[in-house]
DNA sequence: ATAAAAATTAAATGCCCGTTTAAGATAAAA
DNA sequence: TTTTATCTTAAACGGGCATTTAATTTTTAT
């Protein structure tokens, strides 16, 4: 006999839960029982589903990449690379900033970064590895033709890793730090200034090798 | 009775134990077993020596505070900023790049940015604010007494954060993405290119104000 | 309607962990 | 040496968790 009607509902309802409660705690610690809940099912239901926790993870993560339009990123394509930049970061902080199931994909994705299960190391290089490499010929064109590997992966380093800790720090934290409530249009400066601060920051590791 | 000669010396063991273990793996997964197998004591020692793991964090922490050496900071007081900044990026990675207890300090702080616990928050402000507080200074007087404080903050939060990822990060996964071996001469050129690119980023932000 | 497969459920299982207990061993003070 | 407090130890406890089980209910196909 073939899946039921409302099998295939069900199945479906765990696996937005899955989304949801992984992207906002994590691998570690989200519970089953949790995912369970909020899809109003039986505690049984991920093993029945899916076979087990990790499993469910790795879908997971391909339920919400189906979700995330990275197209947006390629649409850029005319303008010029300081101009992408600009475009690249907001996207990134835009993403995990969002509510909906819109920033998901990209909260699993730094989620795996601050705490790694390895759970998903087959899909990292098919989902992570295009977008990674949007944002490393960026900085190659704004550095110039005669960049060395190590500037341009440096320089990817330092602007990932300032928009990575936007995820990772708790609220109150980041507002403890800023002094003040994070609102939209403070994120939103952030975001204005990682970009101007990173532009610069690659500028000048490509001036001080023409030196 | 007071207490016994190789009580002290227990208890010593089980906290630098401790600052071991929470360094390397971050509260939630040290384990209470593996601090006491370390420290060549029963399961029980911690709870006997400390009361429970919570407290057994904090004394940790200060016990790591105290052979934490934050002098070297203050040393280059009478440096150019700029080289100043230099100092600060070199220090707070080559602590936690570092094997020994030197690093422990730094390597608790960052694990409990990554992995908040809300465990020592007395004790943030005593031990972090002051090192806050350099950091805070020196990007002031690189941009100039008419920097903002938002533009100062925005700063720090760049800064820290590309040291931060260094430690929260897989060595594995840093290692995949730079394409080669961690060797000490990679971290150093890395400390350096953050140093650098900062330091262009600092001021582009104060250049951008001032048009 | 009936049979078979699919789905749901509560309860149980087993694991890891922090913590407690209670008895025994050890060191220090008398 | 004897006493007393300190320390050590193995075992047990209890909570949380993922997973399994087995019985029951519900849907689907004949």
């Amino acid at each position: 006999m073939s899946q039921r009607k409302d099998g295939i509902e069900k199945r479906r309802l765990l696996l937005a839960s899955a989304c949801q409660v992984f992207a906002e705690k994590g691998y570690r610690a989200a519970s089953v029982a949790d995912i369970c809940r909020r899809a109003g099912a039986n505690v049984a239901a991920v093993n029945y589903y899916f076979g087990d926790k990790a499993t469910l993870y790795a879908e997971a993560w391909q339920e919400a990449y189906g979700k995330y339009v990275g197209a947006e990123l390629s649409e850029a394509e005319g303008l010029a690379p300081e101009e992408q930049l600009r475009l690249y970061v907001h996207f990134l902080i835009r993403n995990f900033t969002e509510q909906g199931s819109q920033g998901e994909f990209t909260r699993l994705y730094l989620m795996e970064l601050a705490n790694p299960t390895g759970l998903i190391s087959d899909l990292w290089h098919k989902l992570i590895e295009p977008r990674r490499q949007i944002l490393l010929n960026i900085i190659k064109k704004i550095m110039g033709a005669t960049s060395s590997n190590e500037e341009v992966l440096f320089c990817e380093i330092s602007i990932i890793n300032q928009c990575r800790s936007l995820l990772t720090i708790r609220r109150s934290d980041l507002e403890y730090l800023m002094g003040q409530p994070l609102s939209p249009a403070l994120i939103k400066r952030l975001a204005d200034h990682i970009a101007g601060f990173s532009l610069a920051g690659i500028k000048a590791v490509a001036e001080k090798r023409s030196r």
